[in-house]
DNA sequence: GCTATGTTGTAACAAATGTTACAGAGGAAA
DNA sequence: TTTCCTCTGTAACATTTGTTACAACATAGC
């Protein structure tokens, strides 16, 4: 049952077992298949997401279908912004999308303000949430402010293989430039780049970490 | 009497007049001259600062001492990011400068998670905060990623204006080359592109927004 | 096998940004 | 006034990033 892992989780959140009980009873599975979308960029959410398995990529997008990688929501994550959009009625300013094969929990907003009115570590987890995307957007301006294109690329990779568990990372370069706001001839030059210093070996559709 | 503005602005947020008297009894007020440091990177707070009066400047910074401009912060704001900080008790990310001369409300962190479970206005109060900032980081992502230096500066100045509510912006080339993390001659070189398309007039120490 | 399509490598060039150096203008203070 | 310091303008050049074009390769489907 994959609730065994959604318990197992909130529990370790240290929830208590009425507000894990709530959770239950509200909530609902979603299972996302890769590729697909969990929010759209102007679309108003009724439900928060929390993830169970899997990984969720938020993307930043402008109005000319540019877009920036933000960061990735990992099991036990919830995603801060839709809490606000969902709190404050507001359309969503960013994609969330599966980048494997996901099982989600939606929690439907209806029950968010009572719950952290009444639970202090509901409260508590609502705060951290927001503390931990607040540093991933800090940690995002921190390289597109500071960092030259090379050293972005690389911290991707690593981001990646971070956030995957595993050493070998299924991108094509055309992907890749997406999620950094650049072109693929750029990304395929800095790649090429890191080969010679040893510290990636690439491959078709494949790229392995070192 | 400053409280007076403060009483006003507190009731405009919809407060309860109990969360009123209580933000009056245990918070205090400080005044801050233009230029100096209202929260320092890597310190520990333990007040979170409400604007009466003024505007406060919030800029990230890395290790080499290259900084970045994130946000303003005006009457009736307070700083999120001070709210999580001292919830979590972590050192903050981010420095506060006040760019003008400036009158606070420093509310002792002590209060707040119980105001949160009680009033509700406070918990709207501290998730449009939370919303707000999101935005505000998002557009300053927005800029760093899908902006052009030219175009992020004419929007720097532009955001400058709308801050302070004047047309005049007193700041030399090297302190906005420093807030946009570039050299002065880079800006010196598109004011003066600016400056040519009609946009602005420039005199020492001072740009005139046309 | 062949073809269509998507992926990667690379060259040549364009544009944007960063760096260094220096000259002159303006203001403050002796 | 003279001196000193800061601010601004500009040239010349380096580096980084973006663009266009094309060749070579891999794979899936026929």
């Amino acid at each position: 049952m994959e609730n065994t892992k959604l318990v197992t989780m909130l529990h370790n959140q240290g929830f208590e077992n009425n507000l894990i009980d709530e959770i239950l009873t509200v909530g609902r599975p979603k299972k996302v298949s890769k590729g697909s979308s969990v929010i759209a960029p102007g679309s108003k959410a009724s439900e928060i997401p929390l993830v169970i398995n899997g990984t969720l990529k938020v993307m930043r997008q402008d109005k000319d279908g540019s877009e920036i990688f933000l960061y990735y929501l990992e099991g036990g994550e919830a995603c801060a912004m839709s809490i606000t959009c969902c709190l404050e009625n507001k359309k969503s300013q960013f994609s969330a999308i599966a980048e494997e094969d996901c099982v989600l929990w939606m929690i439907p907003m209806g029950s968010l303000d009572a719950w952290i009115a009444k639970y202090p570590s509901f409260r508590k987890f609502v705060f951290t949430s927001y503390q931990n995307r607040f540093d991933e957007l800090l940690v995002a301006i921190d390289s597109m402010a500071f960092m030259k294109m090379d050293q972005r690329l690389y911290k991707y990779l690593l981001d990646k293989k971070q956030a995957s568990g595993s050493f070998e990372i299924h991108k094509t370069h055309e992907q890749i430039a997406r999620e950094l706001n650049t072109s693929r001839v750029v990304i395929s030059r800095l790649l090429k780049q890191l080969e010679n210093e040893g510290k990636i070996e690439q491959y078709r559709n494949k790229i392995e970490i070192l």
